[in-house]
DNA sequence: TATAATAGTTACCCTAGATAACCGTTATCC
DNA sequence: GGATAACGGTTATCTAGGGTAACTATTATA
């Protein structure tokens, strides 16, 4: 119901910055944790290794993220460049306005509420 | 945050029936509104006309709608067949059971409240 | 130390979206 | 009433973003 008008709006301000959704979450997700291994984000993601294989090289290749060494020389972890930081913010500017665009009318209150019992949802999809 | 672990269980559900969500969410249009043309259902998924023809077809090529005539020979208007009620039905079983695993522990007020906030979002983001 | 498991990649497939350009039909406007 | 605009649909082509199978290198484990 609501998924793809969001995801088409979504699309066209990550446009703006030469952006995909799928991209984003990544950066959203290093943003906030600081780093992270193609295994973490795939289970995060519920998406393939591969999916995220590609998408992390994209995301190399636009010099927003880096190889960070680890001891463990399987995994590679990541992180955000300073231009990946940078960016990251700038989008995040725009996603925010959109958020708030998308929110009138909605108390506080509400959103906490609609948020908890998403979440039950996702406990109950995910078990 | 629910759109992939729902995604990858609709899937799995629909799976069971050679089906896919694109196609299933043209299904349930065309059962709960008895006919459509492709420009209704594009509007009402939020996709192109080309993408709506693509999947049409492929459900008329499983026998699961037809051509309906009408007064326009511009519009294409299209039905279910018996088999698609049929598939219709047998197939929404399946998913009510996963609705219901998805829903429990969340009540019937609950469940209204949030389908009521998440419409005004809904209404947010098409303006 | 031999074997399992894990992290990642490569190659290849599919669905499902988009745009652009077009055809036939219907509406509209002078 | 005829020219033009608008509409419904299709074809061709592109892209994003999923998946599986099979593989390598590394680490854990029995």
């Amino acid at each position: 119901m609501l998924y793809r008008p969001f995801e088409n709006r979504l699309n066209t301000e990550l446009n703006k910055h030469q952006l995909h959704r799928a991209q984003w979450t990544i950066l959203y997700y290093l943003f906030h944790h600081g780093s992270a291994t193609n295994v973490e984000i795939s289970q995060y993601q519920g998406v393939e290794k591969p999916t995220v294989t590609r998408t992390m090289t994209s995301l190399e290749n636009l010099g927003y993220v880096e190889h960070q060494p680890s001891k463990d020389k399987r995994e590679k972890r990541m992180q955000l460049t300073k231009l990946g930081q940078k960016v990251y913010q700038e989008v995040r500017v725009t996603i925010d306005q959109y958020e708030e665009e998308v929110l009138t009318g909605i108390s506080e209150e509400e959103q906490l509420e609609t948020i908890r019992i998403l979440q039950e949802i996702r406990q109950n999809i995910m078990k």
